[in-house]
DNA sequence: GCGACAG
DNA sequence: ATCTTGTCGC
């Protein structure tokens, strides 16, 4: 596939270059449109994620496209580059985009959605690493992360309840805006934090990442992306 | 001033 | 992210 607004993302110098670049883009994002609906048939998934190895300053992408009806596995690509931007919370989307963007280009399928191993909308300022793909790939995306976005960001009072699909809002605190949830996806484990990333809602974010996870908590579109790029760097 | 901080 | 065995529970 190819990208539109897109490619020579020259790595930025600077961390406040960086995020000069991040409230450019937000401008772009769009969230008032929903995303596919989740398990329509003859649509595709994508998920991706990267593996670094730091010995050798190598990062691996790979993207696992899956039908969104059987979750199938339809496509797979990988790419593998060189860390070229230090790990920064709020600045992630400038350390792996360049290589997913790589494997997305060596994808055969076109991705309807494109589940992302990190926040969205649930970011410090609202441009997590799924809101920059996104924008520059003009996808409709959500961000899945295992862990709780950076501060500003916070969750509501009462964690969520113990329950596969019982949510809490994670909110923005200035603004009392709900940017993502809380998620559970299995009974008794700890949540997922989703979040819209572009041209999705909210609600897209929890229903596709409910549909995605049956029987795990991981999404299968993030488990196969996970085990594709540690293979891809072992390879590498 | 000190701590917290997606992957 | 990554380094890593066994162990508790359904």
């Amino acid at each position: 596939m190819t990208f539109p607004l897109t490619r020579p993302h020259a790595t930025p110098a600077t961390e406040a270059e960086a995020v000069e670049r991040q409230l450019r883009l937000r401008d772009h994002t769009v969230l008032d449109s929903s995303g596919p609906a989740p398990g329509e048939p003859g649509t595709v998934v994508v998920g991706v994620d990267v593996a670094y190895d730091d010995a050798r300053d190598l990062v691996a992408a790979a993207a696992v496209a899956l039908d969104a009806a059987s979750l199938e596995v339809v496509a797979r690509a990988t790419a593998v580059g060189r860390v070229d931007f230090p790990y920064v919370p709020g600045l992630l989307a400038f350390r792996e985009l360049p290589t997913v963007l790589a494997a997305l280009e060596r994808l055969t399928v076109a991705p309807d959605l494109v589940v992302c191993d990190g926040h969205g909308l649930a970011h410090p300022r609202r441009f997590g690493l799924a809101s920059h793909l996104g924008v520059i790939g003009d996808l409709p995306t959500i961000g899945v992360a295992k862990n709780p976005p950076p501060p500003p960001v916070r969750e509501a009072a009462p964690g969520p309840a113990a329950e596969r699909g019982s949510t809490a809002a994670l909110l923005d605190p200035a603004t009392g805006e709900e940017v993502g949830l809380a998620l559970r996806t299995r009974d008794g484990v700890k949540p997922l934090y989703v979040s819209p990333g572009h041209r999705t809602t909210v609600d897209d974010a929890r229903a596709h990442t409910l549909h995605l996870a049956r029987g795990v908590r991981l999404p299968q579109t993030t488990r196969l992306a996970d085990r594709l790029c540690r293979e891809a760097l072992a390879a590498a």
